[in-house]
DNA sequence: AACTATACCTGCAAGC
DNA sequence: TGCTTGCAGGTATAGT
């Protein structure tokens, strides 16, 4: 479900309700997510401590604690991250529910369980545990001279380069699709084919769609919601993604649809520049 | 080393 | 209606 605008409108979503609040009892359903779900780790760290602020690094929401430990929420294909009034019943794939002190709590809702809950704690270096994250997409670090080292000599298709999280944080297939449209450029291109100018125009079509999307509070096409429960409206301004024979927005040619590494990809042959 | 296919899991829509 | 099939926002790992 959620690329970085989802994971940062949850988060921006949650911040206020959670900030200085003690988590003071935990629900697991038991079921393991894409790792076991850490339960000693919860009692042992997380029981009896304040959250003191939050944090989102690639597509992980993170709750940092008083003690220096960290929850660490990934929410895979189908995860949702809630506030709900305390004391309210689990319901289907409610899988972590965190009460706080105010009256709320947190909820981890996941059908699929490709999502995950990890803990950090106190002495765990942070760093270690994003070593083989790419940079954020708004940090200075996600340069051309930076994507041009990493793309010399790569023959696979910009698009699959794009959405690999060792090369740039939080893109996923939806946006992948939106940056290249408005960056003029075709998804299949070589990634090593790209130019100084073409990586300068990636890098600013990425933070203008990557913005626009978080202040429409992210993009819902199955059954994405926020942290209360609100959907998001970026899909009404998607120009490619699920727009297959349609006209382009921008020149006029019909959109076309193929499939890369798997996924799905949308494209306008017309103005996205094959490299 | 670079890259792709597969596996993980449930739900939903489309087609028959 | 009910069955089957394919597809869905991610990513770790197996395989070429």
């Amino acid at each position: 479900m959620p690329e970085l605008p989802e994971v940062e409108v949850i988060r921006l979503g949650l911040a206020p309700i959670v900030t200085g609040r003690e988590v003071k009892s935990c629900y697991l359903s038991g079921q393991s997510l894409r790792h076991p779900v850490p339960a000693e780790d919860i009692k042992t760290w997380v029981l009896g401590q304040k959250i003191s602020d939050t944090g989102r690094r690639a597509k992980y929401l993170l709750l940092n604690l008083n003690n220096g430990a960290s929850l660490i929420f990934h929410l895979g294909m189908s995860g949702r991250l809630t506030i709900n009034p305390a004391g309210q019943a689990s319901g289907k794939h409610d899988h972590v529910r965190l009460l706080l002190d105010n009256g709320f709590e947190l909820r981890l809702n996941d059908a699929r369980r490709f999502g995950s809950l990890r803990i950090l704690k106190p002495g765990d270096d942070r760093n270690s545990f994003f070593k083989k994250i790419g940079p954020e997409p708004f940090s200075k670090a996600f340069s051309p001279k930076y994507l041009l080292s990493r793309a010399v000599g790569r023959a696979r298709p910009v698009k699959n380069f794009l959405m690999d999280g060792e090369v740039v944080a939080g893109i996923g297939n939806i946006y992948a699709s939106e940056i290249l449209f408005a960056a003029g450029i075709n998804p299949s291109s070589p990634a090593g084919s790209l130019d100084n100018k073409d990586w300068a125009k990636i890098i600013k079509a990425s933070k203008a769609v990557l913005k626009k999307a978080i202040a429409c509070g992210g993009t819902t096409i199955m059954d994405f919601v926020n942290s209360s429960n609100e959907a998001g409206y970026f899909q009404n301004e998607l120009l490619v993604y699920k727009r297959e024979g349609e006209c382009c927005s921008r020149c006029g040619t019909t959109i076309q649809q193929t499939k890369m590494a798997g996924r799905a990809t949308y494209y306008c042959p017309g103005c996205q520049r094959q490299l």
